[in-house]
DNA sequence: TTACCTGCAAATAGTTTGCAACCCT
DNA sequence: AGGGTTGCAAACTATTTGCAGGTAA
């Protein structure tokens, strides 16, 4: 049922972490999910595999995880709580509509940032990372 | 007291929202405060002004104006909720260690991306705008 | 006048904490 | 064996709601 566990189990060790079931459960539904859950919908579904798994566990799971790196915390502009696993640099698309959000890899794009703050420094900061929030609506078909 | 009184109430009318003191005070300090405030320090600083006025209310104005488009709604990666005037357009810098935000405004930099995604189309989508997260740190200054 | 707006207090939702028991290594 | 990790319940914080009374237009 654990997809990676390998990759999981390395993962957790760099990060000189235990290996408990409830990060294997935690971990591995959020490289397999393609989402961008909240904790609630963590919780819900790794209690599929982790019954007795609590939702402070999973707060504090999620959160470890952040601190390493592993994942990334994010939230949307109504204040919702998600996390985000990291596997290759993506943005992020939101749909003004209905609040979904999916990635959006372009390398091109990424070239051109990187490009421009080549030269572009401001002033007493070093640019760490610069991610772009993309606002969407769902095309029409009849435009 | 009210630095933009006829600006503030033009706004609200377009919005066909009834003139208050509450709205007054609210937008008013959003409009002069420069920053990206949470609902509790709108609250703080109105309160010098309208002593009697309650949190509840502080919500649902700032609510009101974000969905009427006079406020941008935003929460920072671990979840507090902030309000943000709109007066042109601007990024967000976000400082990584202290969690300070700052507006970034760059023409140029608007202008690259507005002509990158004139060509570049997403599938099944519009873009309705693009905002950029600028993760910075300060600098030291031995570097 | 009247529909909208506000303040209050209670309800709800989301998150953190302290601690005893547990279990990886 | 021992310290990190977990589950629980309680504490805390943030936000929303219902409603009675107030007020802008």
């Amino acid at each position: 049922m654990i997809q990676h566990y390998q990759h999981i189990k390395s993962l957790l060790q760099e990060a000189g972490m235990k290996t408990t079931p409830q990060r294997l459960a935690v971990l591995d539904y959020m490289i397999s999910c393609k989402c961008h859950p909240c904790v609630d919908e963590v919780y819900q579904a790794v209690c599929e595999h982790v019954p007795d798994i609590s939702k402070a566990t999973v707060y504090k799971v999620l959160e470890s995880f952040a601190q390493e790196g592993i994942l990334s915390k994010m939230s949307t502009n109504d204040g919702k709580l998600k996390y985000d696993y990291i596997d290759e640099r993506h943005h992020h698309m939101f749909d003004v509509e209905n609040g979904e959000i999916k990635d959006f890899a372009d390398h091109e794009l990424d070239e051109i940032l990187n490009k421009y703050f080549r030269s572009r420094k401001i002033d007493g900061y070093v640019i760490e990372d610069v991610k772009l929030e993309i606002k969407v609506k769902k095309q029409n078909k009849n435009n």
